[in-house]
DNA sequence: ACGCTTCCCTGGAGGC
DNA sequence: TGCCTCCAGGGAAGCG
């Protein structure tokens, strides 16, 4: 389920590991998961360039290689990196694979194959190509930009929340967890929400987007406390209020939230 | 035009 | 034990 913060941690990973590293060679490239681009021609983009930068934007990742353009990967629901030197590190559903000249190789692993690999000549052009909204976390904290891009929108603040066209880079999971600890139903209609419910979701987002970075739940899982994730479950216990968490299907999608302690 | 549903994909869980 | 169905949830396409 990589969203923005796993993203992130992603990219951090990318960074400590493939950036700057020359590309020697493609080694695998599954063309189902490849868009825009053949296995060769993203081989000739890459071959012979090293990363020298990388953007997030929303759930995705671009490393520049060379001057030609941008890697771009999204993860999907079990995409992730791995970047090894001995063969018996490699991860078990690799649908990308490129070997550096300093031997080590990245893997892009991606068990239900959801993920998607591309390259791009440019990330505006690309992010405008997608329709893609502001990054989620240009819009955490600031209730005004919040209300701007609600307006208008009819539908639960659920799936608003989770349209990538209005605000890029909030999924499922981070949805359910902003809703929770703003103390908001996610099937609340847009257009009935309070301007202090508003306030509370923008400020709700910085707290779980950042928190969620900072102690890199994607890789060491979400710690203990107050989180609602551990406890998406019906019937659970809540750990904020001791109320009763309640599942329920929203725009084909579970959710999970306190019957009590939201709305 | 918008929002909801369906589909793709794989593996783990649970029922019988 | 083995088979079947369901579910997870990214984006995109289809539908009303």
């Amino acid at each position: 389920m990589p969203e923005l913060p796993d993203v992130q941690v992603f990219k951090e990973y990318f960074d400590a590991t493939a950036l700057h590293q020359k590309v020697a060679a493609i080694e695998k490239c599954r063309h189902d998961l490849l868009h825009g681009i053949s296995a060769n021609r993203l081989g000739e983009a890459l071959q012979g360039h090293p990363f020298t930068t990388t953007i997030r934007h929303g759930k995705w990742l671009f490393a520049r290689a060379g001057e030609d353009g941008w890697l771009v990967l999204h993860f999907g629901m079990t995409g992730t990196l791995r970047y090894y030197e001995k063969e018996d590190k490699a991860p078990g559903h690799i649908r990308m694979l490129l070997r550096f000249e300093n031997g080590y190789r990245l893997a892009f692993d991606c068990t239900r194959k959801l993920g998607r690999i591309s390259f791009a000549e440019s990330v505006e052009k690309f992010i405008e190509e997608h329709d893609l909204g502001p990054d989620a976390l240009e819009v955490a904290g600031d209730a005004e930009k919040l209300t701007e891009m609600l307006q208008g929108k009819r539908g639960s603040i659920k799936s608003a929340l989770m349209d990538q066209s209005l605000l890029a880079g909030i999924g499922n999971i981070y949805s359910d967890e902003i809703l929770f600890v703003a103390g908001v139903r996610p099937q609340d209609k847009v257009p009935d929400l309070w301007g202090k419910q508003r306030r509370e979701i923008a400020r709700a987002m910085e707290e779980v987007l950042r928190g969620a970075i900072d102690c890199r739940v994607g890789e060491k899982g979400w710690p203990g406390g107050k989180w609602l994730v551990p406890h998406r479950e019906d019937g659970e216990k809540c750990p904020r209020c001791g109320g009763r968490i309640k599942k329920e299907k929203i725009s084909g999608r579970s959710s999970y939230f306190c019957r009590d302690h939201q709305g």
